[in-house]
DNA sequence: GTCTATAGAGAGATAGAC
DNA sequence: GTCTATCTCTCTATAGAC
């Protein structure tokens, strides 16, 4: 482990890092399907049938990738995930133009980021009720540190916020965190989507402005 | 079968009317159970199995009432309609102790109503993805007519509470709506309850602040 | 109108050849 | 590792006796 010599211009360890990354490949594509149903049809009515043929491999072959259903679902939203800590990464990044430099604002570009996800078909969602695919989801790893990394940058903006006096103090973090996070599956977008009344954008800056300013008149 | 001499002094309408009643209460007891179970479980868990056997007959009789799973959830939802509109009445009753004076008070306290109910596990939920299921929904005239009747009266609140200020003026009164009738499938409320931290009290006053002042400081 | 028994369809998961 | 074919189970809905 400690030799590595480096004269290592050669094929085998190549040839079976490129096995890997059609591997690699071969389930990330199999996971943006996943992610995609899953944002438009929601966990129950997905079936693995779906998920094959539009992959277009046999139903059997995706078994060999991930062992069940739920595993699927585990894979897209710890994709979520990842890619949700990597936009909160630019947001702390000072150098970035247009950066936010308040923890509310950080917040805001967060929930906006959720949001537009959302409106997009990106972000998949899970049933609130479900506890055999919630006790899998506790179960995996990923899962359960992204979730976790999560919370505590946003926890860590949200007492911020709250110090700075930009936040409502009185609420507990928890709160706020939850209320953040239902933006995530919150069915007022779709409903006013529906109407075919409004664009994204304004859909975005009228939850935005509920969210952040309340109903009542400022 | 013409010759309906029928001295009916006695029985015949007591009885019909006795039979009808009986079978009205036996309809109501199925709708309860479904409505506890939707609140639950949600639609799709819940089985038809699972009702029959809560009501204590058999699913073949449950079929006698309703002609399917559909059916089923409409007719809670109905029922639920129709208490939220007798809900409404008392608000605008302003005979009644305590009754709310000015149109955002009368939102927030139907508000309030439709959280309590959700707390303590009245409330049915159906799922935001569910074609079919919608478009059942949508053929079902009484619901329909509910859900109209409940929007009307709580579309001319909303307006009078933007007209008199109180209201943000700035949102379309339909995104206002919509906002209010998430509330009803709130995923917030079962996690904090899940946290065991609070109060169910607590928890409605939270998110109460939190969809009417917003989670900025004021 | 209530029951038992079963049809019929759909979906998750697996066997076994290649 | 991919395929076809199949298993197994669950669930909605119905048939038919009483």
């Amino acid at each position: 482990m400690g030799t590595r010599t480096e004269n290592q211009n050669e094929a085998p360890p190549a040839k079976r890092s490129f096995r890997a990354q059609m591997h690699l490949a071969r389930e990330d594509a199999i996971v943006q399907v996943v992610n995609r149903l899953l944002a438009e049809r929601g966990y129950e009515a997905m079936t693995v049938d779906d998920v094959a043929a539009e992959v277009g491999i046999a139903k059997a072959s995706l078994y060999r990738h991930f062992p069940s259903k739920e595993d699927l679902a585990a894979a897209a939203m710890v994709r979520m995930l990842q890619r949700a800590l990597a936009f909160l990464d630019t947001l702390d990044d000072a150098t970035a133009e247009g950066a936010p430099t308040t923890p509310l604002n950080k917040l805001k570009a967060a929930t906006r980021w959720t949001l537009k996800a959302q409106l997009q078909g990106e972000l998949p969602s899970l049933p609130s009720h479900n506890s055999s695919l919630r006790g899998a989801l506790m179960q995996n790893e990923d899962y359960v540190n992204g979730l976790m990394g999560l919370s505590e940058r946003l926890g860590a903006w949200i007492e911020a916020a709250q110090a700075d006096g930009s936040l409502d103090a009185k609420l507990p973090p928890i709160a706020v965190l939850y209320t953040l996070y239902a933006r995530g599956c919150d069915p007022v977008l779709g409903f006013l989507q529906g109407t075919g009344e409004f664009t994204d954008a304004q859909i975005v800056e009228m939850v935005m402005s509920t969210c952040f300013n309340g109903l009542a008149a400022r």
